[in-house]
RNA sequence: CGCGGGGUGGAGCAGUCCGGUAGCUCGUCGGGCUCAUAACCCGAAGGUCGCAAGUUCAAAUCUUGCCCCCGCAACCA
């Protein structure tokens, strides 16, 4: 029994609409899921960060109550993983009482052992924007944003003694080479850590929108210490059944730009409450257009909705972790979506799966014939799910999907040098039949591979191969000749019909 | 000297940590096949791996300098 696999995303934040980028994120923690899934338990998270200034101020734009605003959002940024075909098993809001009431009883322990202390937090400060800007940032010596005078603040603060735990975050980098992935991102918070921590200001004077500080007349929790605990808060820390089975977390994915609260503040809030840091912060590159960074003040931000509803979940998730090797940044366009899906998925998948299905209807009437006793494609293979499923949980998604083609590819070779139709006019049937059962059985391999990937094709697979068995199965014990004979098939529509745009004839 | 990433055949990328005949996908050109979604299979052309110097028997890969592009710098995955 493989230990409990704990997945998660960030939180995300719901000053907006969601865009691709968060439905990248999250598909990618349900692959891991669905992978793990096969082979024990696993639990995935996901959720939303509700606190903080911008949703405050994106709420009263709009004539709402924060909580409102976050309430009318919800079911978007829900309905937006459903499209994509997402399991998650948990959804955290950090408006739950069960999240923040734990915030608080974090910062109440962290705050009894000496972790916590009340400081001085001065700055410039804008007060058109309620925000607080470094020295270097302001032009000219005005706020950067809205150009109006900014004025230095000193406030009292709760401080979190980031400091104290340098030397221990350093020798834990060295000690787990591995941990934070890709290697880039590593370095980067090594070269942090060498400059070293400050300690860290975790509550805001002037803000009403979170969680108030316990046993204080004022102030509420910083956003982000809210909003990292709710990896713990969702399973029920410290005492819920949850976190006793599933921490410390197998993987949790971010994208770049937040690595620093998860590989150099979150460990230490964790040791501050004697938890264990996760086993592994993946830091993920950044889709862009055209090598541009996605954002709202571009313009260029990429509506998913659309995305999922012209190409498919399955092939929107196929295209996203093809792509591009996991944790390099890579730039989306839509013709590179209409390529991958024409060729990999029409072409070599698709066409495979129809002309396999239409030889064995054609030649045997649909039922799968005898396994043959030579059984060259088992031995040649014998090492695929193995391969696949070590991949999958290096998170080098490319590379998996990239070994499931070689099977895809020697199929299509495959047919090409026997050639079923001389084979059938010949009444060559022994090695006919051996033939059209390796195509069957591969293909079934297919299916349960790409299963975490496409779940949605995976089962229309199933389905026209007449298979009785579920997808969802170990992977270890993936044998060749599975497939039972005397199985009817049923070929269907095409499994990814062909795009044409004006770009691709 | 703020931190970091990148510059590889027409396009998009891998390979760079642990030097050893430059690889993949798409596109192009030629051929084959007819089971199939004008799909499939085989072959070919095409690159002084940003520039320069250095280390080495050997450098895309290590060192140094320079040029260009792009992110980040307390709340954008």
């Amino acid at each position: 029994m493989p230990r409990p696999f704990y997945v998660t995303t960030p939180i995300y934040y719901i000053s907006g609409n969601p865009h691709i980028g968060h439905a990248y994120t999250t598909i990618v923690a349900d692959v891991l899921a669905r992978s793990a899934r096969a082979g024990g338990s696993a639990y995935f998270l996901t959720g939303t960060d509700e606190h903080g200034q911008k949703v405050a101020d994106a709420a009263a734009a709009a004539g709402k109550s924060p909580q409102q605003w976050c309430d009318d959002l919800i079911p978007r940024w829900q309905s937006l993983f459903a499209q994509y075909d997402v399991k998650y098993d948990d959804f955290i809001r950090t408006t739950q009482e069960r999240h923040t009431s734990v915030v608080q009883g974090i910062f109440e322990k962290l705050r009894a052992n000496g972790d916590i202390y009340l400081g001085k937090y001065e700055g410039w400060y804008c007060v058109h924007d309620e925000t607080f800007w470094l020295e270097s940032k302001l032009v000219d010596g005005k706020c950067p944003t809205c150009g109006r005078a900014v004025q230095w603040l000193s406030e009292d603060d709760w401080f979190f003694r980031l400091s104290k735990y340098n030397d221990r975050l350093k020798q834990y980098f060295l000690d787990h080479p591995d941990w934070v992935r890709p290697r880039a991102v590593y370095n980067e918070m090594m070269a942090l850590l060498d400059e070293g921590l400050e300690d860290l200001s975790i509550s805001r004077t002037n803000l009403e929108w979170g969680i108030p500080v316990p046993n204080a007349d004022k102030g509420v929790i910083y956003v982000w210490f809210d909003a990292l605990i709710n990896y713990v808060s969702a399973l029920g820390w410290p005492d819920g059944e949850k976190f006793k089975q599933f921490w410390p977390a197998s993987v949790q994915l971010i994208g770049k730009e937040i690595a620093r609260f998860h590989t150099l503040i979150w460990p230490a809030i964790l040791w501050g409450i004697g938890e264990q840091a996760p086993d592994m912060v993946f830091a993920h590159g950044w889709i862009t257009v055209e090598g541009q960074k996605i954002g709202k003040s571009l313009g260029n931000a990429v509506d998913p909705f659309a995305l999922a509803e012209r190409f498919g979940a399955d092939a929107m998730r196929y295209f996203l972790l093809r792509e591009a090797p996991f944790g390099s940044d890579f730039s989306y366009s839509e013709l590179k979506i209409v390529q991958r899906y024409n060729s990999d998925l029409g072409n070599d998948l698709g066409n495979l799966l129809r002309r396999s299905l239409a030889m064995l209807e054609k030649y045997r009437n649909g039922l799968v014939p005898q396994a043959p006793d030579d059984t060259a494609f088992g031995q040649q293979f014998s090492d695929l799910p193995n391969r696949v499923h070590g991949l999958i949980f290096d998170l080098q998604f490319r590379d998996a999907l990239e070994a499931i083609w070689e099977l895809i590819g020697a199929l299509n070779r495959a047919i090409d040098e026997r050639k079923p139709w001389v084979l059938f006019k010949e009444g060559r049937a022994v090695e006919l039949d051996a033939l059209l059962y390796d195509l069957c059985e591969g293909l079934r391999w297919i299916a349960i591979l790409i299963a975490p990937f496409m779940p949605g094709r995976a089962e229309t697979i199933r389905e026209q191969l007449g298979l009785q068995e579920a997808l969802e199965q170990p992977w270890a014990q993936l044998q060749w000749g599975g497939i039972a004979a005397g199985t009817q098939t049923a070929p269907g529509d095409a499994l990814f019909p062909r795009i044409e745009t004006a770009a691709t004839t």
